[in-house]
DNA sequence: TATTTCACTTTTTTT
DNA sequence: AAGTGAAATA
């Protein structure tokens, strides 16, 4: 039996060994998938000799595209495994473009605008349509457009009621395509629909790729949304090799569109589809996943599937209660020292979780403060700074000056006078041409409401865009492109010449953006094929990845991929979302703030919330847990500053759905727990309106965890009357909890948390 | 025009 | 709390 083959289970040799036609891997956390998903390729390629480039293999991530290519790498040899596509959904929709722009009715050239650009494009789109975008909610209009465009529909296609909502929106996603597509430039959204649009309307484009991959396979298919469905259907019609993997109790990415249903619905699709699952697990140790078990059973609709696994019980969950959110990140840095100090786990074993990005501050201050070496891992945070996409816009402008979103981002930075009406005149003339900026600034005296100052800036903001384009198209490398447009626009020097530390900051944050090219420059040297593989007579073998200049291909990698992807660092504890934490897994996990309204989100709880969106709270929390391979730890903060408001929220109802069994309790707890059980709150007056539907916690463990949890002895707080005091004693939960207060000049009082804040 | 102040929203989650 | 966009001021 093949090297492949060994240490793998039944169903496991079964689906790497699959002959052909389509196969659905339902495949539990830790089951061993992306293992499956290797070792079949792994196969195809050396024991069914099925060429490499005839292979293609979708993820959503980043890192789980660059970890599935490693991996292949060292199975395969460099060689072959560079003949592969492996990428994620829209990288390789990106490609895809770019090789049949034409098809497409694109430049080449395009720029891919993120989540800033669109919404600066919806704002732009309103206006054109007539409407004010200060007061149109431009947030609103952009989801409703993402949504479109995840389910499938550009404008013509949406279905418009008779109410003016809908007419409103139409208009504005209209208009919004015709913005982009003036700009050379596609969304998120675009890189997906455009693709399968063009699949859709030129046969033979579809055919050209249907024949050349013969095998297509997927991860994490329980997250793919209708455009990805009906992309991978067009990639890969029915009869074909396509294997899709995922679990239905991990998706947790329905906000984006995503229906599980496409697991339930593949059968069906795919007639004849062979279902393998995938039950065992190898990561856990048996009591987290228990737990885990436990807290997914209570979601209806599931896939009938039960983990098992033949570890050890290992140790029982740890259940972490703190005062507040700054003692809770001083806990976990605390037990990831004690952890390491008694040889358990190392920093890099560890990884902290939690629900929403605001969460990370207080634990990124307190570890540096505590000395806990970390990495957050979520992080474009580098290209979402001011500076940094200052710097971008030029460089996509020196692709694409076309790009409207970019030229009117630097249109004055740094300040040349060009302002905000001189911009409005400008934009007012582009209009009426029905042409981009750039093209309007070919010839800004003729436009009659501008002075002759305003005109002369605008001339010289456009030579200096001519140099960049004209650099831009010979620039042998990211680098040099960059350096010539920091020179150029004085982009540099203007931080370097304001002496505040925050622009010392932002001059050293563009130097490190010249590390990023240079690093980029080096890996694409070193990448590059010595020997292109030889072109087969009538066959499509090139790589995809067609000649992309340097700069363009540096400018998808950071729109694409953002900061490198942070590696999981050595040595570091990893900080991340729980979105982020799918797919990996660490020795330790801490799981942050296990409170109601956090996690559960608030938007999950809310008495109006649609019940599917508890459930993927719930699939979340599973997630979560199932990342832990021996340690798990669940942390809550009896109070927490939310949206600058001091909030006592109850314990998570995740935490309830846990058997007490499964914690360590004697030891952990606190000794002398405070406070009484969580009371039922009376409706006090009329403007009481805030004490809406409590989550029950009557029965007997969510009690007993509200009973742990009620200590916020010694905590500071100010009152917009008394002033400062500290909280001596505290009876409820919620917006209404009464807190006993020690105030500094009045004395002791009993007053409702809401009216507190921290501090 | 540029800078400062102020009010206002935001916090799900990611490609 | 913090970041954003609009209004107010220099």
């Amino acid at each position: 039996m093949s090297e492949l083959l060994k240490d793998m289970n039944e169903p496991q040799v079964q689906a790497v060994l699959h002959e052909k036609g389509p196969l659905l891997v339902l495949a539990g956390a830790g089951s061993g998938k992306t293992r499956v998903i290797t070792r079949r390729i792994a196969h195809l390629v050396q024991e069914r000799k099925v060429p490499p480039w005839r292979i293609l293999a979708v993820t959503f991530t980043n890192k789980a595209a660059k970890e599935m290519r490693e991996r292949l790498v060292k199975l395969l040899g460099e060689e072959a495994a560079r003949e592969l596509t492996v990428s994620t959904f829209h990288a390789s929709a990106a490609m895809f473009l770019r090789r049949e722009a034409q098809a497409a009715g694109l430049e080449p050239s395009f720029v891919i605008y993120d989540d800033g650009d669109q919404l600066q494009m919806v704002r732009r789109a309103l206006r054109e349509a007539g409407m004010d975008p200060a007061g149109a909610n431009a947030r609103e209009y952009l989801s409703r457009i993402d949504a479109e465009k995840n389910a499938g529909r550009l404008p013509e296609q949406m279905p418009v009621g008779d109410n003016i909502r809908d007419k409103m929106a139409h208009r504005v996603y209209t208009e919004y395509q015709r913005l982009l597509r003036a700009a050379n430039a596609v969304d998120f959204g675009d890189l997906l629909l455009l693709w399968v649009n063009t699949l859709k309307t030129h046969p033979e484009v579809r055919v050209k790729y249907q024949r050349r991959f013969q095998h297509v396979l997927v991860d994490e298919f329980q997250d793919t949304n209708p455009v990805q469905y009906q992309l991978l259907r067009l990639m890969a019609p029915p009869a074909s090799n396509l294997v899709v993997v995922g679990d239905d109790d991990q998706s947790i990415y329905r906000w984006r569109g995503a229906a599980v249903d496409n697991i339930l619905g593949f059968p069906k699709d795919y007639e004849g589809a062979v279902v393998v699952k995938l039950e065992q697990n190898y990561r856990s140790d048996q009591t987290i996943l228990e737990a885990a078990h436990a807290v997914i059973a209570n979601n209806r609709r599931r896939m009938d599937k039960k983990l098992w696994s033949t570890r050890a019980k290992g140790e029982p969950l740890t259940l972490m209660i703190n005062r507040d959110e700054r003692q809770e990140a001083q806990d976990v840095a605390a037990r990831i020292h004690q952890l390491r100090r008694d040889g358990i786990v190392d920093y890099d074993g560890c990884a902290v979780f939690y629900r929403t990005n605001a969460q990370s501050r207080v634990l990124e201050e307190t570890f540096r403060l505590s000395r806990v070496p970390y990495q957050l891992v979520s992080g474009r945070s580098f290209y979402d700074r001011a500076e940094i996409r200052d710097a971008s816009s030029y460089l996509r402008l020196m692709v694409n000056p076309k790009s409207d979103a970019d030229l009117s981002r630097v249109i004055n930075t740094p300040p040349r006078g060009i302002g905000d009406t001189t911009e409005e005149r400008l934009a007012n003339e582009a209009r009426a041409q029905g042409v981009s900026l750039f093209d309007a600034l070919e010839w800004p005296e003729r436009i009659p409401s501008l002075n002759s100052g305003a005109v002369k800036r605008l001339i010289g903001f456009r030579q200096l865009l001519d140099r960049l384009v004209a650099f831009g198209k010979t620039a042998p490398d990211a680098t040099s492109a960059a350096d010539f447009m920091l020179r150029e626009t004085g982009l540099l020097v203007s931080h370097q010449a304001e002496g505040s530390v925050e622009s010392q900051t932002r001059a050293e944050n563009l130097a490190e953006l010249l590390t990023a090219t240079k690093e980029f420059d080096k890996a694409r040297a070193e990448a590059k094929p010595v020997v292109a593989p030889a072109p087969i007579e009538g066959e499509d073998n090139a790589p995809l990845a067609i000649e992309v200049p340097a700069l363009q291909a540096f400018l998808e990698q950071i729109s694409l991929v953002g900061e490198a992807d942070a590696e999981v660092g050595e040595g570091k504890v990893s900080v991340m979302t729980l979105h982020a934490a799918k797919g990996l897994e660490f020795d330790a996990v801490f799981l942050t703030g296990m409170e109601e309204d956090m996690f559960p989100h608030k938007r999950a709880t809310q008495p109006d919330s649609d019940p599917e969106e508890m459930s993927e709270e719930r699939r979340l929390c599973y997630v979560g847990f199932t990342r832990a391979r021996r340690r798990l730890y669940v942390s809550l903060a009896t109070s927490r500053v939310q949206f600058g408001e001091l909030k006592f929220n109850p314990p998570s109802r995740f935490l309830a759905e846990v058997p007490k069994e499964l914690f360590g309790f004697s030891e952990e707890l606190p000794a002398a727990p405070r406070v009484a059980q969580p009371v039922r709150v009376r409706r006090r007056y009329r403007d009481d309106d805030d004490d809406g539907p409590r989550v029950d916690h009557s029965f007997d463990q969510s009690a007993e965890l509200a009973q742990h949890a009620g200590d916020v002895k010694g905590l500071r707080v100010t009152h917009s009357q008394f002033g400062r005091g500290v909280v001596l004693d505290a009876r409820g939960q919620g917006p209404t909890a009464k807190l006993l207060v020690r105030f500094e000049t009045v004395g002791e009082k009993t007053v409702v948390a809401k009216f507190l804040t921290p501090g």
